[in-house]
DNA sequence: AACTCACATCGGCAATCAACGAATACGCCC
DNA sequence: GGGCGTATTCGTTGATTGCCGATGTGAGTT
């Protein structure tokens, strides 16, 4: 019952500066109108409405988590699209997933993975939690939208390394699509740089890094942290 | 800034039934009285007894934040016994840490291990979002009370893997003192089983398990789901 | 143009919260 | 017993939320 991803909410929503903002992004992603959402939980949608508006903006965690759980009621309704969670796991585009014991600052992180930070405007600073890497192709063909948090494992403060990139503008766009960002954006040995993919992560305030280590030696550098 | 602690006690405490109690384990776990934290949020102590007595049984979730927000100060202020997450990080009790991009039922979890359920009144059941292969002697011996955390990673709900293990009563009695819990504890190759260990684990309601696989081994199966 | 649908806005009342401070209780140590 | 630090209890006061229902708006149909 206690999924991660209602953890997750719980957690995005309480710290946020704009709940309601926050509260619409997940209603969005979950895929259903204030009027359902208000019904699942027996409000008028009136009262949705004031939240994500932000008229009221410190709701009491017993509406916090009355509002997750009905997130998550729905989404098991219409399908489980987030919370079926194992169903054979066979994520195909995820090569690897880690998380920290600690947090790293992100910097450190970069040096550790002979990486060049690309996006002037976003230095490498914060922590990075874990990483996931992943083949660019893979993911972008083979992965539904609704699969996309799964890459985020926990903390959505993370690397997301990209092997199998040519400019860097698909990663990007994805990203951009996608409501959870993460903290850094790593492109293995990629052909070149689009312009673009860099202003994209600047827009996005995403520290975008290129390495030119190979896949087993990157493993093999990170595994040591 | 935002921490992995952080959001794991706003998660915590928004999602608990009991959010006082909550609150408490957690300022207890800190280390600091009411006073101090009345005193670094700026509000009358009994503010704080009021929450933690359970009188006010809903905070708004910009109370929330000034709690934990104050919390994390509090921990930086003296030593930063929590928040100082990087320093070189010699887990030298860690073995390996990982999660799993979606919860596995433990029941499946189990059998991929080639697993044996020792204590009968916790069967596997939930799921498991990762796991920590821990050195029991180097965790006991080397960990501070203040690292333990560190080793649930992301979620709590895991798996905890003890190898080096004798009798299992150590790892169990260290899993009591501490405020998180696991979903699952994994004696890897133990002597024997110690029933106090069973007795602990259906007390923390921790479902506890022995599997026989070395450890290289185990970990190649880990790695494959 | 009339009709939906999704969402926003607003007035308003009851319920709840936020916060204080003073009184009270529970150790624990001389 | 007396003092000290810590936690609890509680009455009280604004301030805010919880919630409703009516009304508005704006994009998309038909």
């Amino acid at each position: 019952m206690r999924s991660r991803l209602r953890e997750r909410v719980a957690a995005d929503i309480t710290l946020s500066d704009e709940p309601g903002k926050t509260m619409r992004k997940w209603r969005e992603e979950i895929g259903t109108s204030q009027y359902d959402l208000s019904k699942e939980m027996n409000v008028s949608p009136s009262v949705i409405s004031d939240y994500e508006s932000g008229r009221r903006p410190s709701p009491g965690i017993k509406t916090v988590r009355r509002i997750v759980d009905a997130l998550m009621r729905l989404d098991e309704l219409s399908g489980g699209k987030f919370s079926k969670e194992y169903e054979g796991v066979e994520n195909e585009g995820i090569l690897d997933i880690k998380e920290f014991p600690v947090g790293i600052p992100a910097d450190i992180f970069v040096k550790e993975i002979d990486g060049v930070s690309v996006a002037e405007n976003v230095p490498p600073t914060n922590n990075v939690n874990g990483y996931t890497i992943l083949d660019s192709l893979k993911v972008i063909t083979g992965m539904s939208s609704a699969d996309y948090h799964k890459i985020y494992g926990w903390s959505s403060q993370r690397a997301l390394i990209f092997v199998g990139v040519k400019f860097g503008r698909s990663p990007m766009v994805a990203i951009r699509a996608h409501p959870l960002r993460p903290a850094m954006v790593v492109y293995v040995r990629p052909e070149r740089v689009d312009p673009l993919a860099v202003k994209l992560a600047e827009l996005e305030k995403v520290c975008l890094v290129r390495t030119e280590l190979e896949v087993p030696k990157l493993v093999d550098r990170l595994s040591r942290l």
